[in-house]
DNA sequence: TTCTCTGCAAATAATTTGCACCCAT
DNA sequence: ATGGGTGCAAATTATTTGCAGAGAA
């Protein structure tokens, strides 16, 4: 199976780079819509999904209701507001570890791991 | 507000200790079951939330479709199984996180922080 | 007695899927 | 012309909520 661009893919794909924000589905469809009205919330779910495994993005693992995804496919980690989900990148130079002890893997082959910070974010703040 | 201690929350909260994993609401409500058939998933739903703002449980913030639970409140990582979404304590010491620099944190107010090793859990390994 | 809690069913929210037609290659 | 992609609507999955009766304090 070989992947089409097709011109939804590719605003969507557009969209969420530009946005250089961690949105979800139903966020980016608004965006979409602008440019192609007739647009599918399901085509911007298989879109996010298919582009995920494809690697041209990444699908965040971080909590919340909703699935997010990161138009930087680079390793690095987030920071995330506990009160209204949003996420934000976090400049931070991460450590290898190749540390953690045999006895912790718990027979896991590890693949990675990510730090997650949590916090209340300025516009959070504000509000209180 | 006041907190009652009622038997299905008192078999929720036991049940969630007794297993040592970090079940889902579903998950839990299937083994509740088998002391108390009657209850509902409702319920086991409404405890976990008031459980976990209780400060007697934890609510994990890991990804995937569904939220688990955690048995243990005290801050530690986990490690969990990108195939079949399983999550294992990860017995490992923090260290603590006073170096994150200024201009990485966003404007935000840090409340934590937790550490997230994503890998492929021995039986899934077994089964490919 | 008082008021929180429960079971049940119905409602929401987020995401996925079947299907017939469309269009990139 | 082929077979992946799309829009639409219906289906699923996870979770929440309204309500009337139950039971802990």
């Amino acid at each position: 199976m070989q992947l089409r661009m097709t011109n939804q893919r590719e605003i969507i794909l557009r969209e969420l780079r530009k946005s250089r924000q961690h949105l979800s589905a139903d966020e980016l469809y608004e965006r979409v819509k602008k440019t192609m009205p007739r647009i599918s919330l399901a085509t911007v779910y298989r879109n996010l999904e298919i582009l995920s495994e494809a690697g041209l993005i990444a699908k965040l693992e971080i909590s919340g209701r909703q699935k997010r995804f990161d138009y930087d496919v680079v390793d690095h980690d987030h920071i995330y507001c506990v009160v209204c989900h949003r996420i934000d990148n976090l400049e931070m130079k991460r450590q290898s570890f190749e540390e953690i002890p045999d006895d912790s893997r718990r027979g896991y082959s590890i693949t990675g791991y990510r730090v997650e910070v949590a916090g209340i974010c300025p516009e959070c703040k504000k509000k209180k």
